[in-house]
DNA sequence: CGACACCTTGAAGAGGTTCAAGAAATGTGG
DNA sequence: CCACATTTCTTGAACCTCTTCAAGGTGTCG
């Protein structure tokens, strides 16, 4: 569970100070804990609806068919599966990747806990994309079906689930903002703050982070060679802006970062 | 109006051939094809859900609260303005496009008749893009709280409305692989052959098409500079694949421009 | 401890960009 | 309707960034 009252899981280490965007509290280990999925949920506030009476909270709830355990490196869903349902993530990393037919394959994206994950397959009832977890992972699996069929009576949700829609539309927007005009080292700052902030949300320190990806696979989502991102990794290093050793990362230089991202090169 | 009817727009010529993907039928201009929004216009089966009932089709119908042109070069709606409805388009073209903090842009898309524009605003109740008219068109606008209350009771509306949304999320998946794993000539000929199929799911020509946008344009899109989509361009004439005159393309081997597409360079 | 996956770094090369100039098309105002 | 200004497009040459190829280092897991 990805809660802060235990200790801090072997990935990212919560941090306790304030500060954050989302206040989450730490919960009790009761059966009850176990049993109701949603109102106790620290990801409530990043996969639900807010201001649900408790009657359509009960309701929601119940939208969740059944928790789903997925090792590191299997697969979510594959491009070709039947699409049914989405996914919440409660614990765990994924990440999703697109293939063209002759055999490259582009990473669209990576997603942490309260994220959602199957969005693509609605329009055609198939998945047209890969979720691989990058460390072993738990989902919420919520049949679509029963999404549209309670998100007609509690519109709270049907709002909820058009902002998730939106959210990941205007997500990409920005992907591709940074795959088409962005350098290399623009690209890996954007990334480490996106990651970081989405961190940060989550309770994690906004200093530190534990990359759960390879370089190769960042390369991918970021349109570069593995080798790329490693020589760019160096570059921050060499220029006092972060310090890595493998996958772990410590930002020395936020605003340096921040300064990379929009300077257009002309420092 | 676009109606195959009516001569050939200014624009692209229609083709009258059979082998169309939706099959779009004359319609005669009588008074009540003015007053009657959808269920007359040839879009139909392009921006509106099937299968509905009369009844159904009349209530949807009521959604489009008014029409708006827009001229050629005038925006629809602009990054930070309030969102408040999505735009169907009738007649013309635009490009959607979104900016970094400093000032480069990025072209998101292309949309044409019977596509939806707009599903950038719904998350923060604030577009974060703009979208411009690349030449003089018409747009049905579509309040989203009235969508949003029509499809709680039309199941088909509903469903109709995520499937938009998702498709704009695989669309977008697409061009990320485009931009992060395609060399120029491979982004320029699959960015020309969605075009003609999309144009040709409207009853245009397979083998020819008229751009509606600058070289500029094509390259902010495609994340390459104008000047290597004129050598791609001039490439593919030498080649003999397509003949070039200004926007005007005509198409002269498909299969050409296919091989490209996925060859990843070893020809 | 050895095998394997992952990461780093160097050197050479390719693809795309930048800068520059000129040609073609388009629009505007007289 | 024509002349001129402006925008758009093409092409060349030099340059730069990222890729490719190669080798060696580091870490991890059975």
């Amino acid at each position: 569970m990805f809660d802060l009252a235990t200790p801090a899981p072997a990935t990212n280490q919560a941090v306790s100070s304030g500060g954050h965007r989302i206040d989450i509290k730490p919960v009790p280990m009761t059966p009850q804990t176990i049993k109701v999925a949603c109102s106790n949920c620290n990801l409530r506030e990043l996969c639900m609806p807010l201001g649900l009476t408790p009657q359509e909270l009960d309701r929601v709830e119940e939208i969740v068919a059944a928790r789903r355990k997925i090792k590191r490196g299997a697969t979510l869903f594959r491009n070709g599966d039947r699409f049914s349902s989405l996914f919440a993530i409660r614990t765990g990393f994924f990440k999703t990747s697109v293939a063209s037919e002759d055999g490259r394959d582009q990473v669209t994206g990576f997603q942490m806990a309260g994220e959602i994950i199957g969005l693509d397959g609605i329009v055609n009832e198939h998945h047209t994309c890969d979720a691989i977890a990058l460390e072993d992972a738990e989902v919420c699996v919520m049949p679509f079906d029963r999404i549209e069929e309670l998100s007609r009576e509690v519109n709270a949700l049907q709002r909820h689930v058009h902002k998730i829609m939106s959210r990941e539309i205007v997500r990409e927007n920005g992907v591709m903002l940074l795959l088409g005009s962005m350098r290399a080292e623009e690209r890996l700052a954007a990334f480490l703050l996106n990651l970081l902030q989405r961190l940060h949300a989550r309770g994690f320190s906004q200093l530190e982070l534990v990359l759960r990806m390879t370089r190769e696979e960042i390369g991918s989502y970021l349109g570069l060679k593995l080798e790329t991102v490693s020589r760019a990794f160096s570059k921050f290093v060499d220029d006092g802006i972060v310090e890595v050793k493998q996958r772990h990362v410590k930002i020395l230089d936020t605003e340096a970062l921040k300064k990379i991202v929009n300077s257009q090169q002309c420092l």
